[in-house]
DNA sequence: CGGCATACCTGCAAGC
DNA sequence: TGCTTGCAGGTATGCC
């Protein structure tokens, strides 16, 4: 479900939630999700306060206040909700009922109000760790990761750089995570879409040295930078107070302009809408749009 | 090494 | 209606 706008979106949504509150109990429910739970998880983290809330791609980072970091990978299905209730009362769920797939609680408290954050994860391919903040950086999962579409790195010459030589698709290089951090299937479709460019074209292509390329480049990274803050703005608007409840799409999902749209009209110029598989996943693209 | 298929797991929609 | 099938937004692994 989550790419880097869903992502962000729940960071934002949790931030204020989280930022100063003590954790005063944590409840773990399975003995892993894609990975084992270590021992003593819970432990490590009941009593703790939270300092904040950020993000590294497609990383939740939950800072502690004695330099740990709770790492949150939300892989597939995973999310965040919150749920607040008044102090002195123990917490109830409503009438719905206790929800499926709830694997971490942590409960916690701020000033009078208490709180209850739970991850849940259907398809469990998502996973939470621990890892001290000082060993981040050079944490196997971490250290590889590319550069940050929404950062200052991201340009035409970046990208000329990055895919010099490279043989892959343009749609396999850009979900390439040790290039560009935090891209997925959906925004990788729409940015190729808005550049203009064929999910098959070869990489290497853009990084020729001619104007033609080098414009297309430019192009692609304008593209990538904006369909990433277009999907942002989108969730955000999505919030409602403090509370993100759910890893869903906010409204950007009713503005998709080829993902999932398979045999509909393009936007720009009515030709039906592609689907193909590359790499195992499916691309959709427009063949008279994108060359 | 790069690039691709596969595995991980559950839920859901489409098709019969 | 109820079953089967295929597909899903991510990442690590192993194979060529």
């Amino acid at each position: 479900m989550p790419e880097l706008p869903e992502v962000e979106t729940i960071r934002r949504g949790l931030e204020p939630v989280l930022e100063g509150v003590h954790i005063c109990d944590v409840d773990v429910r399975r003995k892993d999700l894609r990975f084992p739970f270590p021992p003593g998880f819970a432990a490590k983290i009941k009593g703790r306060r939270v300092l904040s809330v950020s993000r590294r791609a497609k990383y939740l980072l939950i800072a502690l206040d004695d330099g740990q970091v709770l790492v949150s990978h939300l892989g597939m299905s995973g999310s965040w909700r919150v749920d607040e209730w008044a102090s002195g009362n123990s917490f109830e769920y409503p009438r719905s009922g206790k929800p499926a797939h709830d694997h971490f609680v942590m409960q916690a408290g701020r000033g009078g109000n208490m709180f209850r954050i739970t991850y849940n994860d259907p398809r469990r391919f998502g996973f939470l760790l621990l890892c001290h903040a000082s060993e981040l950086e050079s944490h196997p999962l971490i250290c590889k990761l590319g550069i940050e579409p929404m950062g200052n790195m991201l340009s035409g010459d970046f990208l000329q750089s990055a895919f010099a030589n490279k043989s892959a698709p343009l749609k396999s290089a850009l979900l390439d995570q040790r290039i560009i951090a935090g891209l997925g299937n959906i925004y990788v479709c729409e940015a190729l879409w808005r550049a203009g460019l064929s999910p098959m074209r070869k990489s290497a292509m853009l990084a020729s040295p001619d104007m033609q390329a080098k414009i297309a480049a430019s192009k692609l990274a304008d593209a990538i930078r904006g369909v990433i803050a277009d999907a942002i703005a989108a969730g955000g608007s999505h919030l409602r107070d403090y509370v993100q409840t759910d890893g869903a799409l906010g409204y950007f999902q009713h503005s998709f302009s080829v993902y999932g749209r398979e045999k509909l009209p393009c936007p720009q110029c009515g030709t039906p809408v592609k689907r193909i598989v590359q790499a195992g996943r499916s691309t959709f693209y427009c063949e008279n749009c994108q060359m």
